[in-house]
DNA sequence: GTTGAGCGTT
């Protein structure tokens, strides 16, 4: 019973589901699986991912069959460290289509007659889809999602600074980096390879001299770290010299 | 390689 969640919802119509929050970013379903398992039966559980990376958000959905068994684990594995992390087990609020479920149980299900009750959601089903290819081209004023803003906040200070400081023309990787919007989850194959030996030149300057700079003004005495010096130039003679980049350029060259 | 409020897929 390694497969939770990868055929889709099995069946949440008798089931209770518990929300597991502040998992790590790599803990599995199966290692989830022998925490919750232990206080009752587990129907399935899901971790939900994201749709370019497939990374894990950091919760995972637990489903019970009984509520007993449900709330003994929310009591026993609330709080619990798991992977090295406290993580926080309560009853779902809503259901997978944003429904509102009671502890953790469906309290309506999607029959012809609950179309009806579905006019009082007042929550969108759609969270990560829409945004990724509207919020771009829209407007980022709408409120940045869990999943950018994440990625803006750290960033961010970084990218305002240097635009301010530095001009846009000096740094051609700007439009194809940061000018896109978003700077990894999916992006190109063909666009990396040409970076590391097209663009990488410059940039790859002053990466070498950051290990000299900061070194000498760490230490002010000399003398010392003369020996560490002798020994960490043994296992690179060469290859680090930027007289061999040109050799690499004409290779590289059409 | 990184991150940390929250509510879910075929």
């Amino acid at each position: 019973m390694s497969h939770f969640g990868r055929t889709g919802p099995p069946d949440i119509t008798d089931t209770y589901s518990l929300l597991v929050l502040n998992i790590t970013f790599r803990t599995t379903a199966d290692d989830l699986f022998p925490y919750f398992d232990k206080y009752g039966k587990v129907v399935d559980i899901f971790i939900p991912r994201n749709r370019r990376t497939g990374d894990s958000r950091g919760f995972a959905f637990v489903r019970y069959k009984y509520a007993d068994e449900a709330q003994k684990a929310v009591d026993r594995l609330d709080g619990k460290v798991v992977d090295g992390r406290e993580i926080t087990v309560q009853f779902a609020k809503y259901g997978p289509n944003a429904e509102r479920i009671d502890k953790g149980r469906i309290s309506e299900s999607f029959s012809k007659s609950s179309y009806r009750s579905r006019s009082r959601s007042p929550r969108r089903r759609y969270r990560d889809d829409y945004r990724d290819r509207d919020y771009k081209r829209r407007s980022r004023s709408r409120s940045l999602d869990r999943y950018d803003r994440d990625r803006y906040r750290g960033r961010d200070r970084d990218y305002r600074r240097r635009s301010r400081s530095r001009s846009r023309s000096d740094s051609p990787d700007y439009y194809r980096g940061r000018g896109r919007g978003r700077y990894d989850d999916e992006r190109r194959g063909q666009s990396r390879s040409r970076s590391m030996d097209s663009a990488s030149p410059a940039r790859r300057s002053p990466t070498h001299r950051r290990s000299a700079s900061p070194h000498r003004s760490l230490s002010p005495r000399g003398g010392s770290p003369d020996r560490h010096s002798g020994d960490r130039r043994s296992p690179t003679p060469h290859g680090v010299s930027p007289a061999d980049r040109p050799a690499d350029s004409r290779s590289q060259s059409p």
